[in-house]
RNA sequence: UGGCCCAUCGCCAAAUGGUAAGGCACUGGACUCUGACUCCAGCAUUUCAAGGUUCGAAUCCUUGUGGGCCAGCCA
């Protein structure tokens, strides 16, 4: 018997289903509309899987579409990025990849068209007058003193404009509303500008270009998107979109539906602060993995599942909010935790001798690779008479409820034998550097001894046999609410956002790691090799560990 | 102070007039070859506030309060 969880549906599904239901679309399609201007970042993932899986959902279909109606912004490097991202994190938009600047064309007719409506005028004014005749947010806008220009006229100050007869910022084309309008943005918008740039696909074809308002609903309208699904701060410009497509005159006009972005606690989002620390050389790079862009997500070791289960576990909303950034550590942790093989490596190693182990002795135990997934298999570890163990897991003096190694204390080293420590060594700095401790031969991992127990087990490496690794340890860049510059324009880096351990080791069979291959670690975490720089002996491992379980002594 | 939007646990978020889901986090306890994982238990007599409508309100109305967005020839 199959229980059937109870999904409550988000309000974008309900609206959809109500639009099918009441036969408004027989179908839907939705889009991700990325302006190739930097690189996705997590808050963009929310975006396309909500989308791709409204799509997938309903039986719909989802496009892949370029908005670069600004070439002053835009460039071939991030559409290139954009599209490696989202096919990485498994959106498919099958043959449906567009790019706005191809209906460049059909914007522009559909301009000459709203002029020979009397609802576009081509306006003179400069834009520092323009913004004095649109008024305040209190105050009324007034007319252009080119509003009333006849049909004609604008028609071929218009086509004049296209064939490049003024210079930059001369004329605009404007939509003839209302300027008197509460919504600043249906006071006569502009929606043509003069702009002589290449463009990174049109090339130098045009000199005029479409001002989002315009042609974004014209880009869903002649997609057949049926529901236009974009961030809150678009409210105020949907009477605007609706305005376009009513004039314009498309059949099955798309519907615009705007849902709140997703802010994450402790991390920076938003574009142009990314960019802004990737340009400054604060970060290595879009993809420097103390950022939260979809490809420092991947190269810190994140999979495209857990950043699904994450948006999916955020939900969907209206009301502005933040995400505690704990959620996204816990859909980690909870994919890779049956994915992955759980290996031992030791980051702040302190040397260990089996006193009573023979000198050139070793053993390889058959160790499983993950005891929730048989799949993965086993490995063999060598085990020798020196190893490594991590400090923090030996304490001279111990607090009550230490379970780990002290002075006449028992452990189990995971997957081999049971120590007891003996003694241990200083130096004249009053560092312990190394351990003394005897085994017990009939402990041995598998043999099924009972005899007595032990309540701490360790991690620990073979000293002859581990490889030695910089590790380092990755944190957020920036410790801020909401991502969010201070009042000053700065923003408050965190210091320890990078950590080199210089001396690190890791067992031997991680050598065989492929790049981007993650790994649960065992002491709670994971790390990976760094996809960018992978030498062997260059790991990422990411700090949620720490975050997760923290030891609460005494 | 013009317009639009939002307000449910520390953080997300359901509940669509019928008596406050779920997840994260947190707190116990059991288990454990890591203290992880897993499992069990606990975690909003009340939904920003005050009034009103109703047999019945988180849901509807009114008035406040708090937060977000808008005055690019950016998207």
């Amino acid at each position: 018997m199959e229980e059937k969880e109870v999904v409550s549906k988000n309000f974008i599904e309900q609206i959809i289903e109500n639009d099918l239901e009441q036969g408004y679309y027989d179908h839907i399609t939705t889009r991700f509309p990325p302006e190739p201007n930097g690189y996705l970042h997590i808050g963009h993932a929310k975006s396309i899987l909500l989308n791709y899986g409204l799509a997938t959902k309903y039986n719909g279909k989802f496009n892949m579409r370029f908005d670069d109606t600004n070439p002053t912004k835009e460039k071939i490097e991030f559409v290139e990025a954009i599209k490696e991202d989202i096919k990485w994190l498994g959106a498919d938009w099958e043959d449906r990849l567009f790019f706005a600047s191809n209906y460049f064309e059909h914007m522009y007719e559909a301009a000459v068209k709203l002029i020979k409506k009397g609802k576009a005028y081509v306006c003179d004014l400069t834009a520092e007058e323009i913004r004095q005749y649109r008024g305040g947010l209190t105050q009324s806008g007034k007319n252009s003193p080119y509003r009333d220009r006849t049909i004609e006229e604008n028609l071929t100050l218009f086509e004049d404009m296209k064939n490049g007869k003024y210079e930059d910022g001369q004329k605009v084309l404007r939509a003839k509303i209302d300027m008197a309008s509460p919504n600043i943005n249906m006071r006569d918008p502009v929606i043509y500008r003069i702009a002589r740039m290449t463009h990174h696909n049109t090339g130098d074809k045009w000199c005029i270009y479409p001002m989002y308002d315009f042609a974004h609903p014209i880009e869903d309208a002649v997609e057949g998107i049926t529901h236009s699904i974009c961030t809150l701060e678009f409210e105020d410009h949907r009477p605007l979109y609706d305005w376009v497509v009513k004039e314009v005159e498309y059949e099955m006009p798309p519907k615009q539906i705007e849902f709140a972005k997703l802010y994450l606690t402790n991390v920076i989002t938003g574009k142009r602060y990314i960019k802004k620390l990737v340009e400054d050389g604060i970060v290595d790079g879009w993809d420097d993995p103390r950022l939260v862009s979809i490809s420092a997500l991947r190269r810190r070791g994140f999979t495209p599942e857990s950043i699904k289960m994450f948006v999916e576990l955020c939900g969907v909303s209206k009301s502005n909010s933040s995400v505690d950034y704990a959620m996204l550590e816990y859909c980690i942790r909870e994919d890779l935790k049956l994915k992955k093989s759980r290996i031992m490596a030791v980051l702040d190693p302190i040397k260990l001798v089996i006193d009573n182990y023979p000198e050139d002795q070793v053993e390889y135990f058959d160790v499983i690779n993950n005891q929730e997934n048989e799949e993965l298999g086993s490995r063999k570890v060598p085990f020798s008479k020196v190893i490594y163990i991590d400090r923090e897991d030996f304490m001279e003096e111990p607090p009550k409820k230490y379970f780990r190694l002290f002075p006449g204390n028992e452990v189990r080293l995971m997957n081999a034998y049971f120590v007891k420590c003996e003694s241990y060594i200083k130096d004249d700095e009053g560092n312990v550097v190394e351990i003394h401790c005897t085994y017990d031969p009939a402990t041995r991992s598998g043999s099924g001894f009972t005899e007595r127990k032990v309540k701490g087990t360790i991690h620990w490496v073979s000293a002859e046999h581990a490889v030695k690794a910089e590790v380092r340890l990755y944190e957020n860049i920036v410790d801020e609410e909401k991502g969010k510059l201070n009042e000053d324009g700065t923003l408050n880096l965190n210091p320890n956002s990078l950590v080199v351990l210089k001396e690190c080791y890791i067992e031997p069979s991680v050598k065989d790691a492929k790049p981007m291959e993650s790994f649960q670690f065992v002491r709670h975490g994971y790390f990976c090799v760094d996809s960018k720089d992978s030498s062997e002996n260059n790991l990422v491992f990411n700090r949620i560990v720490s975050l997760k379980s923290s030891f609460k002594i005494n």
